[in-house]
DNA sequence: AAATTTCTGTAATCTTTGCTTCAAGGCCTG
DNA sequence: CAGGCCTTGAAGCAAAGATTACAGAAATTT
């Protein structure tokens, strides 16, 4: 009795089969992804509004032996969909090495990036990504103390990509400058996790005072920019260390890169083009020749360009 | 019993409280996103090779009434994250959520760390913490266009951590002021990825004959500086993007850091006390005070020491 | 090493579950 | 409207469930 098919679309192909109450009961099972049909049998009669026989009816009838039979189907499709995008981390090796800083580092690590994909509104991250690759507005980073490093990595690539993107100074009294350039088309993207840096929502607040929209990367407990913010990425930070960990940001980061890359490949390939020609040409280069790059596994998911080349490192 | 905290953030706070056979449960329970606790007490205790009593010891630790309690707030708790995956689907169209550049990313990363993880030497990383937190040595770092960042995020933390750490300028004509310096005693800590530079190669073979040591940052294929580094890291970067992901390298940096501080936690408190002081002191931080530290978990593995806090963003 | 406390599994108990049986109710066909 | 067929829920029962009590094991203290 093992269907490999999934019980939901199982439920829907048979729908035509079942009868009055069948029916009710698959929809009250399929509203709620199949949890309901964890509990016990009793209770999910009672909450479908039909009596346990008839659970038992349907469930012979996709083909289980029993209420049992299928609720444990049910748990292994419910466990498949929770399974986690990031598998757990592990450190391989003799037992002793379990404890080992890396090992603890890489379990706490693997949770806080499952987590902060949790949390993550895929719609705010498409809508973010979108308004990253429209070269109409400006994008301004800026960066904490610790995250300046973060705010310096996006920038870097976002540099390469697209036009238009500046990376703000770590020193506030330069900031007034650029801060005179921020309207309704600049976006501002500020990484601030705690301890919260009280300049870095000053500057937010005038920025959107200006009309500047806001990109806000931030830890697990907001920081106050959150209110000026109209985008907000919650990341976890928290391992054993006596630092945080930004690892998550990195993460998001890396994300929107890609995918602000390949949103605004069309713009972009002119642009690395004409880089890689400015590479070419310019003496100061020169020195600069990269070597050739050894083997390397294909990467079908990406797509390849014709200058495909210049946008690595 | 109706707790509103998640019972997955439930079981970790209470990690500390808990028996060796409780741990093992829990260590089961959230290892599998609770959906192994949807089953009956007895196949439970059989997954996590307990008996059905702790189980039910540990639900009444929890604050539950039972098992069946718990289960009913487990069940509660897996079903509102079901809901949510595919309030993420309605957004774009008819996109699956696992399809979302997110997820695959997420994939890709898990891969990557995990086979970073696996080709690593805890001992030569433990060599290479003992080298870092040893005053003895003067340290340089050194990054490529793009791993220059995670070159400036060590340098960030070093520093802090311990005197004499340079971050290397990104253009080659000041390189050889710091080149001078570079005797038997320096560290050169360098990053390169592909496409590698010839410069770094160039720099690190003149350190390597200055008598520096040199502990390399490299990809999967190596970089060239790999016949003159002592020590060498390969950590795996290829995603689902048109740009290599330097996440796994930033593991390892973030990971050393932590062994590092930890290992030279002495000298480094009382530097940080110093910085402390000096950014109360100084009137150009004024400015900068930082806000307070909203409501956050205990960090129980952390080592708690007398200064903790400035070492924290 | 003895004593005390804490932890953990076995066995017995009581509750709930899943399932079968069976009769009442609907619904079309004749 | 009577008779057959299908659907549906009430009642009952064996089986598995959850829970308790207790005793041996382990760890800690004395």
């Amino acid at each position: 009795m093992h269907k490999k098919a999934l019980l939901r679309d199982l439920l829907k192909e048979k729908q035509a089969d079942l009868t009055a109450a069948e029916r009710k009961l698959s929809a009250v099972l399929l509203d709620d992804s199949l949890v309901t049909g964890l509990q016990s049998i009793t209770r999910l009669a009672e909450r479908a509004e039909v009596s346990s026989p008839t659970i038992i009816r349907l469930a012979r009838k996709l083909g289980f032996d029993g209420y049992s039979d299928m609720q444990d189907a049910i748990r292994d499709e419910v466990g498949a969909r929770m399974k986690q995008p990031l598998a757990k981390l592990e450190a391989p090796g003799p037992t002793d090495s379990r404890h080992h800083i890396v090992s603890r580092f890489a379990e706490a690590v693997s949770g806080n990036i499952n987590r902060t994909l949790e949390r993550l509104d895929l719609a705010e991250f498409d809508r973010v990504a979108a308004l990253l690759s429209d070269p109409q507005h400006r994008l301004y980073l800026l960066g904490g103390r610790i995250t300046r490093s973060n705010a310096h990595y996006f920038f870097n690539h976002l540099q390469i990509i697209r036009p238009q993107v500046t990376l703000l100074d770590s020193s506030p009294s330069v900031w007034p400058q650029s801060l005179l350039d921020m309207n309704g088309d600049a976006v501002l993207i500020v990484f601030d996790i705690r301890r919260y840096e009280k300049e870095l929502e000053k500057l937010a607040n005038l920025a959107v005072k200006q009309g500047a929209t806001i990109v806000l990367f931030t830890d697990a407990w907001g920081s106050p920019i959150e209110r000026h913010a109209q985008f907000c990425f919650r990341a976890m930070v928290e391992v054993p260390s006596s630092w945080d960990s930004t690892l998550a940001i990195n993460f998001l980061i890396e994300a929107l890169v890609a995918e602000v890359q390949s949103r605004s490949s069309d713009q972009s390939a002119e642009r690395i083009a004409a880089l890689e020609q400015m590479i070419g040409e310019s003496r100061i280069f020169r020195s600069n020749e990269r070597l050739e790059t050894p083997s390397q596994t294909s990467k079908p998911m990406v797509k390849r360009q014709a200058n495909g080349d210049v946008e690595r490192e």
